[in-house]
RNA sequence: GGGCCGGUGGCGGAAUGGCAGACGCAGGGGACUUAAAAUCCCCUUCCUGUAAGGGAGUGUGGGUUCGAAUCCCACCCGGCCUACCA
């Protein structure tokens, strides 16, 4: 397609310096001058309008660590483009903008340098705003959310509240995950790595007994499996999916011989239970303290208290041998009556299913080889088909027949597979049957069985824990509960709402909360007995403000005056009605386990509180890579190979550092910075600024004294075919190609520039409708050359361009010749080209002819439009 | 051990069954300039050839197809997640 207008330039003979040349761009000038003007015309207000569809954008809101990175950059610029993109598309869009303003860096801070937390936060917090307005994003800065505000924090306490009423807030003392370095307990999810470390500074985590809260996000485990109808990427779901860690099984109760405790265990193999030799419970299993025999009570203690001293990383290392005690007690097996020894050994966890199991060595790798360590029987209940009846070798986990399994010998037995996943390839892979129903596959005809006869029943056991939300730490929103000596625990009044963190304290050097000893915060009124009462001093994980932020964002504040009550709404219901749930919610993949499962919690937990009328927060999600430094290592201060946004804003402006983020890397990928990459968007930016504003030559191209129709054509074609592009790359965040299509279109029209095609008026058009398609990306530049150009309103209330498919259509295509899959020749033909026509066409050609060399083709294949393919001998 | 994602020029990356390498960076050559910078033009996957051309080529090996970077199987490498989950 560009051959035609080569020709048209060809003859090319301005002189540059007959040109005026326009002044320079300074994005220096330009860029301050904008995001003032917008913030003065309030442009990015988001205001109800039911006349329009509504879009609410949001992005992963950042701790105000004091310094806007290129992490920050990489998040928010882009998602900010796709925000504009879908307001000019005429949608009424909201991108709200907060920050994640409680956690331990401030209080670190306060301790090593004698800074009150509140102030390093909010100093900091005023730093990076300046920062975030020099992006000239669209952030609605009248609904900003700062979560250590006690007009948020309230609501933070009012939702514990709530959630407490709900019987989905408890107080339990458990072996909990503790940081030393944080002097503070985390969430499962919040413990990392092989070495489980803190996910905040790298720290490997201790367990400790203590009295700790906890939200049952348990209870919605069920629902929280299922991800229809939202647009998550599936990495995240399959994340969830795993973290949650839903099986399917049977619990079965085993009695001890002597005092009849029922011990009841959960299993995925419940056709295996003929083959149960031993038990095993965990170190912690409350029984077995009662259950061992006095001669065996010094070696268990000892065992007990190893246990207990050992990390988990230790006890969670997989190819560790496996090691244990018997207890002396025995158990009675409940389908055969057998008599088996329970042990203890630290592969069985507490934590997980009832931290008791039946051993089958037969059919679990674990337990054969601890059977086979202490010469425990290893009787077989399921083989493989072709069995020689000797013992095993090694565990045998696949689907097979049961023998020495009473009343079910013969029945097959598929294991780890549902019954939907039995496929007849599988059934012959293992010589079993292909058709099985519950009645006659093993596993679900003793599962049905163990019901009748009342020892067990079908189970589902998750392996999601309940979320941990006690922090031994200042820093953060105090738990509203008070706990009287007479009255037990009580909840703080809603009308009493915020307990507002003191300010007057004093921080340990050890680390300790400065709130167990302000004495004025920890002791209170109980609300029912008015007796001296103690209040929690623990505050609450920062999760619990991040997952319900995008409601906060309806109004800044809300009800930020006055007694709060149970009948309240968190936020303010007609914008919520309007606006929620969120369309788009964007930031890192790290948070799939963590902030993203909080806060779908939080909306079902919200849904059956009667409070929204949705199940999920965020229909679509997104997830952006990360961004590396020049030498493909990540940003540290250590490395030294920290790219500072700053020093890069100043030097080359916002528009070329948002140009860079979008064009250099496949978002969802991320990569390495380029510095000299840069370049290539500061160069782009220029060309346009000339190509906009430098004056057309004289009218003296002696070659094309009128513009003809096929060079207006080809402009008008460029335009829409740039316009269908850009559309739809911005809806599927292809940021890099959407960029390349605008410097395509860019260098077409720099050349066709020197052609009379530019004192067209489809030129102008050409020049607008670039413009119009620069503006989400390049806000700054774009709305100066808007208003350079003399074109009223801002650029950014003008309307998304449309393209039409007839004029981006091609009328000549180039058709590629192959011979036997091999490009040999190619021509040009009218769009409408028919395919006898094309084949012959093809078959004409010097190349095709001269590969054929007079053989007769087998075949010819037509693609419509894109080749023919010459198939011989 | 299991799961997921990825592997394409010197580099970032494009192309999701139909011309591999769009767009850009870096590099080379040229124009302009007293000179340099900037800008503009041309070249730039590798091998072979003066050229026209020919051959090879998307981690490796196989397969499906007229045709594979793209789909299927096996393997190698890198990254992320998860891990005694009963």
């Amino acid at each position: 397609m560009l051959c035609c207008y080569r020709q048209a330039v060809s003859g090319r003979t301005t002189s540059r310096e007959k040109r005026i040349m326009a002044d320079k761009w300074t994005p220096q000038e330009i860029e301050p001058k904008w995001q003032k003007k917008w913030e003065d015309d309030a442009l990015h207000r988001a205001k109800i309008d039911s006349s329009r569809p509504k879009y609410y954008a949001m992005t992963m809101y950042p701790y105000p660590s004091g310094d806007l990175h290129m992490g920050h950059w990489y998040a928010i610029a882009p998602s900010d483009t796709r925000a504009r993109w879908m307001r000019m598309q005429g949608y009424n869009t909201l991108f709200p903008m907060g920050f994640d303003a409680f956690g331990l860096p401030a209080e670190n801070a306060a301790i090593r340098r004698g800074i009150h937390p509140k102030e390093w936060t909010y100093a900091n917090i005023e730093r990076m705003r300046i920062q975030l307005r020099s992006m000239g994003a669209m952030f609605d800065w009248d609904r900003e959310c700062v979560t250590c505000d006690p007009e948020y924090y309230q609501w933070s306490q009012w939702f514990f509240r709530k959630l407490y009423d709900a019987d989905l807030a408890y107080k339990k003392k458990a072996p909990v995950d503790f940081c030393p370095n944080c002097n503070t307990t985390l969430a499962r999810e919040q413990v990392w790595g092989e070495d489980r470390h803190c996910e905040r500074c790298g720290t490997p985590v201790i367990k400790k007994d203590l009295d700790q809260w906890f939200f049952k996000i348990t209870a919605y485990a069920e629902e929280l499996l299922d991800f229809n109808h939202m647009e998550w990427p599936e990495r995240v779901t399959t994340m969830q999916r795993n973290w949650i860690g839903r099986s399917e099984g049977a619990e079965v109760v085993f009695r001890t011989e002597n005092g009849n405790h029922e011990l009841p265990i959960f299993t995925t193999r419940p056709d295996t239970l003929w083959g149960a030799t031993f038990m095993v419970l965990a170190p912690e299993h409350p029984l077995v303290e009662e259950l061992v025999t006095d001669d065996r009570r010094a070696e268990v203690e000892g065992y007990v208290e190893q246990a207990h001293r050992m990390t988990d990383i230790l006890r969670e290392t997989a190819d560790r041998e496996k090691t244990g005690v018997f207890t002396g007690a025995y158990a009675i097996n409940p389908v055969n009556d057998e008599r088996i020894p329970i042990w203890i050994a630290d592969y069985v966890l507490m934590s997980y299913g009832t931290g008791a199991i039946m051993a089958v060595p037969c059919g679990d790798q674990r337990d054969f080889e601890f059977a086979q360590k202490y010469n425990l029987p290893i009787p077989v209940v399921v083989a493989p088909k072709n069995w020689d009846g000797e013992p095993f070798a090694e565990a045998y986990v696949e689907p097979g027949i049961m023998v020495n399994s009473g009343r079910f010998n013969g029945y097959p037995s598929i294991g780890k597979y549902s019954l939907e996943e039995w496929s007849p390839d599988l059934a012959e892979k293992y010589g079993l049957p292909a058709d099985l129903r519950p009645e006659n596959e093993g596993v679900r005809a003793v599962t049905h069985w163990l019901e009748e006869k009342g020892v067990g029943r079908f189970a589902v056991t998750y392996r999601l824990h309940d979320w941990l939300i006690s922090r031994q730490r200042y820093w953060g929103t105090p738990i509203p509960m008070i706990e009287c000596p007479s009255c037990g625990i009580m909840p703080v009044p809603y009308e009493d709402l915020p307990v507002t963190l003191p300010e007057d304290v004093q921080f340990m050097p050890t680390g300790e909360s400065p709130l167990k000893f302000h004495e004025g915060f920890r002791y209170v009124k109980c609300p029912t007995c008015d007796e001296i009462a103690e209040r929690e001093t623990d505050t609450m994980d920062t999760f619990m403000c991040s997952s319900w932020y995008q409601y906060a964002y309806m109004e800044k504040h809300w009800k930020g005056e006055g007694a709060l009550s149970v009948d309240d709404i968190p936020f303010n219901a007609e914008e919520g009605n309007y606006w929620l749930p969120v369309d788009q919610y964007t930031g890192g993949i790290e948070h799939a386990t963590m902030h993203l499962l909080y806060t779908r919690f939080f909306t079902k937990a919200m849904r059956d509180m009667g409070i929204v009328d949705f199940d999920e927060p965020m229909t679509r999600l997104y997830n952006q890579g990360i961004i590396l430094g020049e030498d493909g290592e990540k940003m540290s201060k250590s490395r030294g190979n920290v790219i500072a946004p700053d020093d890069l804003v100043h030097y080359y402006g916002a528009d070329v550092v948002r140009g860079y983020l979008m064009f250099g890397f496949r978002w969802e990928q991320g990569g390495p910075w380029s510095s000299t990459g840069v370049l290539g968007i500061q160069r782009f930016l220029e060309r346009v600024w000339t190509l906009v504003l430098e004056e057309l030559p004289a009218i003296e191209t002696p070659k094309t004294p009128s513009p003809d129709d096929d060079q207006v054509r080809a402009l008008s074609r460029k335009q829409h075919q740039t316009t269908r592009k850009v559309t739809r790359d911005m809806d599927r965040f292809s940021f890099n190609t959407m960029i390349a299509a605008l410097m395509e279109f860019t260098n077409y029209m720099v050349k066709a520039k020197e052609t009379s095609v530019a004192q067209t008026k489809t030129w102008d058009e050409a020049i607008e409708t670039l413009l119009l398609l620069m503006a989400p990306s390049f806000p700054h530049i774009s709305e100066e050359l808007w208003a350079r150009t003399g074109r009223e309103h801002s650029i950014h209330q003008q309307a998304w361009p449309s393209w039409d498919e007839e004029l981006a259509a091609e009328e000549i295509i180039t058709i590629v010749v192959q011979v036997n899959g091999k490009v040999r020749d190619r021509f040009d033909a009218p769009v409408d080209i028919g395919e006898e026509e094309a084949k012959a066409q093809a078959l004409a050609t010097p190349g095709a002819q001269k590969h054929l060399d007079g053989r007769q083709p087998l075949k010819v294949i037509y693609i419509p439009g894109r080749l023919v393919n010459i198939v011989v001998k």
